[in-house]
DNA sequence: AACGGGTGCAACCGCATATAC
DNA sequence: AGTATATGCGGTTGCACCCGT
């Protein structure tokens, strides 16, 4: 035999939360914690299952939740990480503070979706309509000198319920090389099941996270290494100076240059640096 | 004022994985 | 070791609201 069963269905309630509800799921959480969803309703006098009342604090309920439109920079953030990350959305809310996973689908769904189509980008690809009806053009399109499409083709498109680690290692697909030569390519081996380990080039490190400090300052597009072209909204000169400066590196194909365009995207590599992560 | 279509979002559903028994 | 549930995630649905006719 297993586990008892989490709660009872049948007297269960379901659909729209009342306020009664909200006020003991808060004032339980507050004085117990999160955790345990299994026990809370009954601990709190709620009559939903577990799942549902975890749903509901993470989704609403939740303090720390920053409510309100998202902003131009939280946008952008978002088509970037989906463009790395696919519909990874836990793994993209994890990047955007006071957002969940469930209003950055929503958000994608209803708005970033829509905008990518009128530019003429398809969401799922992240490449242009045309280019994606025609997809062995990819090793053309690679040579594409638009920047912005440069750097959204970057990111590998994940198939839904593909276990990187686990499929590629047992087809012998993976290796520390492999890794490696991946960042320079579209990050194919790109792995969401990893487990962080110590920095593994401590100077590329060093020289991202200074990246990142200069890069805070900057505008969207320019952290994006799109300061010399029109998505540029930063009219501050020492901000397209740097950003001169800056891509060249980042056109190059070595791997110091693919890290680097992960940090265009925010992603400071002490915190999503893939190369010093290992398969579990 | 009534109706219908479009939109946004909270909540549900089903699945994969983790974990308790 | 095997089984069943808990948890977490992404996809989907249903409803309230808005707006144009």
């Amino acid at each position: 035999m297993g586990r008892s069963p989490c709660c009872e269905k049948d007297h269960t309630n379901k659909g729209a939360w009342t306020k009664e509800e909200d006020d003991k799921l808060i004032s339980y959480i507050k004085a117990h914690g999160e955790g345990c969803w299994r026990s809370l309703p009954r601990s709190a006098g709620l009559q939903r299952c577990g799942k549902s009342c975890r749903l509901r604090w993470i989704n609403y309920l939740r303090p720390d939740l920053k409510r309100g439109n998202f902003t131009l920079d939280e946008d952008d953030l978002i088509i970037k990480l989906h463009s790395l990350l696919g519909n990874k959305w836990s793994l993209i809310a994890t990047r955007l503070p006071g957002r969940t996973d469930n209003e950055i689908k929503n958000y994608w769904n209803t708005h970033v979706k829509r905008k990518l189509l009128r530019k003429g980008i398809d969401p799922a690809t992240h490449r242009p309509i045309n280019e994606t009806k025609n997809p062995q053009d990819s090793s053309e399109s690679s040579k594409t000198e638009d920047p912005l499409v440069k750097i959204l083709s970057f990111g590998p498109q994940l198939e839904k319920k593909e276990t990187f680690g686990e499929e590629r290692a047992q087809k012998g697909l993976i290796c520390k090389k492999d890794r490696v030569e991946s960042y320079s390519g579209r990050c194919l081996d790109l792995n969401l099941e990893l487990r962080i380990s110590p920095p593994w080039q401590d100077k590329l490190q060093d020289e991202t996270n200074m990246r990142f400090q200069r890069e805070k300052h900057l505008c969207t597009a320019c952290r994006f290494g799109l300061g010399n072209v029109k998505e540029c909204s930063c009219d501050n000169v020492k901000c397209q100076t740097e950003e001169d400066s800056s891509s060249s590196s980042y056109s190059s194909s070595d791997i110091t240059s693919s890290i680097a365009a992960y940090d265009f995207l925010g992603l400071n590599t002490r915190v999503l640096d893939f190369s010093s992560l290992e398969m579990q």
